[in-house]
DNA sequence: TGCAAATAATAATCAAGCTAATTACCCTTT
DNA sequence: AAAGGGTAATTAGCTTGATTATTATTTGCA
């Protein structure tokens, strides 16, 4: 090992590094390929959940709850209503906006959704002390509300 | 509340949802934004520190480092060589390769890179107790391993 | 009342990931 | 030496993100 290669390697020790990226890539492969028989993907599925919860969102309120853009909903929407999930209809009071709707279609995702991401995690999850992963969890959750929050800021 | 937002809710209990995803996803975009002086972007920055570690790696070499297919890796590195980091040379054992170095420009990432991470590791980690930071970075390399394996297997 | 500012959705463009298919080349086997 | 199979890079096209700008509509204020 040459003298630059130990430098280098001690700079990088300690260093999070892509694992966040690579993690939810990973994930979303895995997710994405047990989902294909259905015809739907991860981000499709999550977005009809969010629509059964509550039904007659708003676009703009679709994306605050995904923490996405607008943008990034309304095509999505566009990808969901080709599928026959959603459908959008004008809102009475508001000629701006439309509210969205899951259709009958979509009920059967509620279930498809909850056990493709038990598998998911299943695989994930192998081979770690249930303590560990809870406090992983813990951490997750703060470090989201950290960078979601550092980014409303500006 | 109604009883079928109850049974929503009680499904939904304890499950890892989206936090992977918006986690990458809100460090992408903090990442991003620090290095847009720099005209770099995240995934550009790491292939570079990848090929400044060891010179001259083929794509495919490269694809396997980080994660990504070669078809990434191919325009990741036309994005990076129409800025002048990195330049593909003709491999002169195997016709079909190309080798790929970083340029004289691409030195200045090295402290830049390490810096911003720096950064937003320091906002993602605000309040959170080094031991339990400390298992979660154990608990994500395994989840990692997991995953990757899981990948390799199909 | 009327006009300016805010808001909802969308279009356009770009990055970064993927799969599938192509092209060019290497290597092994007959 | 020719054939066939495998490998390296690329092209083409899809998805999901982002940003920026446009359009239509609503709302708030003077």
């Amino acid at each position: 090992m040459t003298k630059s290669d130990k430098a280098t390697t001690a700079r990088n020790e300690g260093v999070s590094g892509p694992v966040f990226q690579d993690i939810a890539r990973f994930r979303g492969i895995l997710f994405d390929g047990l989902l294909r028989p259905h015809d739907i993907t991860m981000a499709q599925g999550w977005a009809v959940l969010s629509l059964m919860r509550e039904a007659g969102q708003r676009q703009a309120d679709l994306a605050a709850k995904l923490d996405i853009g607008p943008v990034t909903t309304s095509k999505l929407i566009d990808r969901l209503e080709a599928r026959g999930f959603v459908e959008r209809r004008a809102d009475p009071c508001d000629r701006r906006s439309k509210r969205i709707f899951a259709t009958d279609k979509a009920h059967q995702l509620m279930d498809i959704m909850t056990e493709t991401q038990r598998q998911v995690d299943t695989i994930a999850n192998t081979g770690i002390e249930p303590e560990e992963l809870a406090t992983t969890m813990k951490v997750l959750a703060k470090m989201r509300q950290n960078l979601k929050a550092s980014m409303a800021r500006d």
